[in-house]
Order: structure tokens, then C-alpha cells, then sequence
RNA sequence: GGCCGAAUGGCAGAGUGGUUAUGCAGAGGACUGCAAAUCCUUGUAUGUCGGUUCGAUUCCGGUUUCGGCCUCCA
């Protein structure tokens, strides 16, 4: 069983090798909580959800890391805006964004870490780097040495470092692309050797990932646009303090596009789950999400969500039917609980092509003959994560009934127009009948 | 400007040097009081110009268009 996996460092798909097959060792770049995430931000969590899930399949252990960057300038911009506190914006962000996580059947990472728990390790951490004369001080602030780590671009080779024009100059900067590390402030403000201040974005992952996994771990995820100067940086920090690799293979999401301009806050074209749950399941817009390989661009129309919600209702009735007894056989053992239909996973431990593995699951469900290969399917669709549940909706069950039962009385004296009227009524309360050989079937639209 | 990626039927989207996936939508039929669902049948595609090849959607080169990154970013 080989899985492939494409490394940005390399460009190209390479054979996984752990470092340590007892203990694969993953860090995604979490959600900044100044706002709720909105869906392309999601896209990168469902896409390492399905690696974190594919991942477990095969090692005994796996550990997931994906931080909460709970301190940044937009929190602070975004705090004031609202006149509130950091600590009550952040916290209350996370808790939605936690709530979201769990509608989209998203697993909780092992190791959640918040920047703030950290920041003494972070001042450490640059101690040790201008100890290692990687980092600099200055009047404002403590800087990274970029010119000092000789592999500085390597995960973003085609980067250039001489587009001054573009950006104002900082005269405290010795080069151009040397970064913060920790800025000199008052509001908010943590002790340290260089005054009060508050770290850089970058040594927030570097700290929590070694502290957490210890340098190189396996996997290092995140959005694109993390490349550079994130990952850059995070790569150029850890050289500066242990002159290795923090991660062997490094794994890039594209992005969610609305009429091909990228999904983002500062321009704009955000959708939220919160906003696309009053129409379509979690699940649905999860599946949407999965039917497009991530390494490709999503370009999001309500379409697209319609045509997974089809699919995912579709699946959903033809569930019902294998949980009728009808196609009922007995399954040996539990053997069938961990099997899978081997086209779907051969096509997830190629770079996970979760999009080839919709396709490989609508064959099977097409041939799915009984219940024990019922029982696989779900299985494969554990994998991408979905589950096949109904919406559960308050429902006046006793009015539903009774509602049928005139209905059926009507039908019996063949007064259609009666029963046709009941029908409308029904599809009004979201209720859908099925007029089958047994009697008539009700149940809630999905 | 530098670099990178993409281009496939009405829509979405994989794979593949030769038999042209798959889904959604559409059309026709079966079933039904009518629906819904289900089943059967069915059409349409590889941006453009060259090259390599017996054969290219696939490999190579040019070109066009679109998008992305170039210290806000998933």
C-alpha cells in the first residue's frame, strides 16, 4: 500500500515515507480568529481531514496538529472595531469556528495550540536565534536575517526578493525580506528581553510545531497563498535553530474562486458555511468541496453545491432502502467494518484524488448488490469523512400521520383532488410521501 | 515585470499515446390515479497553431485566454 503525496518542495508526487511509521506527525495552519472562517478557508481543514483520515487507515498513530492564531493585527483592528476584548473576540470566533468544524463532521485535531499559551517559548525561540546570529535587533523591533539561511526560497523558488518598489522600505531591515519576529508595542503587550511587544506571525507555527511534533515532522499543510512568505519563513526559522527541514513533505491546497477572482476577506467575495447551511446540509457543500482534486481551483457556484446535494440526498434514500431488512445478509464477522471499496482508496493514496473517489463511489453505489457492500461504501465515504444522515427537523409526527391517513381515505374514493391538496399541504410542512405497496411512506426532505 | 498553474460535452469534473470515464441537468420510455422515487435507453467534448508518432485530448514547442503568488491571505 503506497501513498503518493505532491511536495511543493519537490513539485512533484513523491512515495510517503514516514519518519516514523509508529507516529505520523502532521501541522496545518489553523484559522486566525478575528473573524469566522468563511468556506475557502474550510476547503484547506477538509482537505487535510480527508489526509488526517487516509492517514490513520494506514499508521497505528497519527498526530494532528493545526493551530488557533489568537494574536495578529487584524484581531487587534477587528477588537477595537467592536469595542470588545482580544481574548473575548478570539474566544468567541473559536467557538463558532469550533461549532462549524462539527457540522462539517470535521475530527478534532490532537493538539489544538492558541499563539498566546506560547509566547514565552516564542521569546526563547528568538533568543536562541540572535544567539545563532540568525536575528537581529532593531529600534522597533526583532527581526530574522533572512541572507543568514542560504536555502531561504527554496519552497518558493521562483520568488524574487528585489521588488522594493512595491512595498515601503523598513530602514531597520538589513534585507529586504527579513521579517519580524517579535514587534516592539504597547497594546497588547508580553514582557520580553527586547520591551514590551508581541510576537511575529511566523514564529507562531514554529514555536507550537516544534513544541508540539519537534522538528522535521512529516507533513506540513496549509493554503497556497501560506507558500511564501509563511512557509518560507517558518522553514527559514527553524534552519536558524536546529539547521534542518522542519517538515519532509509540504502540502498546498488551491483556493475557492467565485467568478475566477480568489475567495478572500479583503476582497470581499466570502461565503460562509452559516449562509449556505439555510439552504444546502453541511455535508452536501463538504461533498461539493471533495469533488474537486485540491491541488485545482474551485470555482464556487450554487450550482455545483445543488448537484452535490443531489448526490448526497440520492445516497441518503438509497441508505434507507440497505436499513430495510430487504437486502439484508449476514456479514461473516466485523471484517466488513474496516473494508473499503478498493477503487476509492487506491484513488485517495494517489494524491488524494477525492474527486476520482466520488466518481469510483458512484459506480459502486450503482453495483452495490447487498448490505455488506452497503457497509463499504460507508466505509469509503468515512474516509472523505461524510456521513449519510437525514436532517433531523422538529417534526409533529402525530399531525404528519393523521394528515396520510385522510389522504388515503381520499385516494380510496378515488378524490384525488382531496388527496393532491393533503400533498401540498405535506410539502409545505417539508414532509415528502411515497406512495409504495406497504402504504404510503412519509419522510423529512433532505 | 518575474515566476507558477489552468483550459475537456449544457454544467461539474477525472483518467488516459489507440477502445472517447463519472456525476448533475436534459430528452425518450417503463411504473404510478397523479406525483416523487426507481429502472431502462439516449445525445453532445478535449482553447489555438505547429512538431514527434502508424495514431495525440494525453508527449514537445509556439500562441491565446483565464487565474494565482511576489511579506493581508486557507
Amino acid at each position: 500500500m503506497n501513498l503518493y503525496l505532491f511536495n511543493t518542495m519537490s513539485g512533484k508526487k513523491e512515495l510517503f515515507e514516514p519518519i516514523n511509521a509508529n507516529d505520523i506527525k502532521l501541522y496545518v495552519c489553523g484559522p486566525t480568529t478575528y473573524q469566522i472562517p468563511h468556506i475557502g478557508n474550510f476547503r484547506t481543514f477538509i482537505v487535510f481531514d480527508t489526509l488526517v483520515r487516509l492517514l490513520q487507515s494506514i499508521y497505528s498513530k497519527v498526530t494532528y496538529v493545526r493551530n488557533v492564531t489568537n494574536i495578529d493585527d487584524k484581531i487587534i483592528i477587528e477588537a477595537q472595531k467592536h469595542e470588545i476584548s482580544i481574548e473575548n473576540l478570539t474566544h468567541n470566533v473559536y467557538v463558532k469556528f469550533r461549532d462549524e468544524c462539527n457540522q462539517l463532521n470535521l475530527l478534532t485535531p490532537d493538539h489544538e495550540p492558541h499563539a498566546t499559551d506560547y509566547i514565552s517559548q516564542m521569546i526563547e525561540h528568538i533568543e536562541e536565534m540572535i544567539k545563532n546570529k540568525y536575528a537581529y535587533v532593531s529600534d522597533e523591533e526583532v527581526l530574522f536575517d533572512t541572507s543568514k539561511c542560504s536555502k531561504y526560497l527554496a519552497l518558493a523558488p521562483h520568488e524574487r526578493l528585489d521588488f522594493g518598489n512595491r512595498v515601503e522600505i523598513n530602514k531597520n531591515k538589513k534585507n529586504f525580506a527579513d521579517f519580524v519576529l517579535w514587534k516592539k508595542t504597547t497594546k497588547p503587550n508580553w514582557q520580553s528581553p527586547w520591551g514590551h511587544g508581541r510576537p511575529g506571525w511566523h514564529i507562531e507555527c514554529t514555536t507550537m510545531s516544534k513544541n508540539l511534533l519537534s522538528f522535521p515532522f512529516d507533513i506540513h499543510g496549509g493554503g497556497q497563498d501560506l507558500i511564501f512568505p509563511h512557509h518560507t519563513n517558518e522553514r527559514a526559522q527553524c534552519y536558524a535553530l536546529h539547521n534542518i527541514e522542519c517538515a519532509k513533505y509540504w502540502m498546498h491546497n488551491h483556493f475557492i474562486t467565485i467568478d475566477k477572482s480568489k475567495m478572500s476577506k479583503s476582497i470581499g467575495n466570502v461565503m460562509y458555511l452559516s449562509n449556505l447551511t439555510k439552504k444546502y446540509s453541511a455535508m452536501s457543500i463538504k461533498l461539493a468541496i471533495l469533488m474537486t482534486h485540491y491541488r485545482h481551483p474551485l470555482n464556487w457556484k450554487n450550482e455545483k453545491i445543488q448537484e452535490a446535494q443531489n448526490i448526497y440526498d440520492k445516497w441518503i434514500r438509497i441508505k434507507s432502502k440497505y436499513h430495510s431488512n430487504a437486502l439484508k445478509i449476514d456479514i461473516e464477522n466485523e471484517k466488513s467494518k474496516f473494508e473499503v471499496i478498493s477503487s476509492v482508496y487506491e484513488a485517495l493514496l494517489d494524491d488524494l484524488n477525492t474527486s476520482l473517489a466520488v466518481q469510483c463511489l458512484h459506480r459502486a453505489i450503482q453495483n452495490c448488490k447487498n448490505e455488506y457492500q452497503w457497509q463499504k461504501i460507508e466505509n469509503s465515504l468515512s474516509l472523505l469523512g461524510i456521513k449519510l444522515e437525514a436532517p433531523s427537523h422538529k417534526i409533529d409526527e402525530k399531525a404528519v400521520k393523521k394528515l396520510i391517513e385522510k389522504r388515503d381515505e381520499a385516494r380510496k374514493i378515488k378524490d384525488f383532488a382531496t388527496a393532491d391538496s393533503i400533498r401540498k399541504q405535506l410539502k409545505l410542512m417539508n414532509i415528502e410521501i411515497d406512495d409504495t405497496k406497504d402504504g404510503t411512506k412519509w419522510k423529512v426532505k433532505c
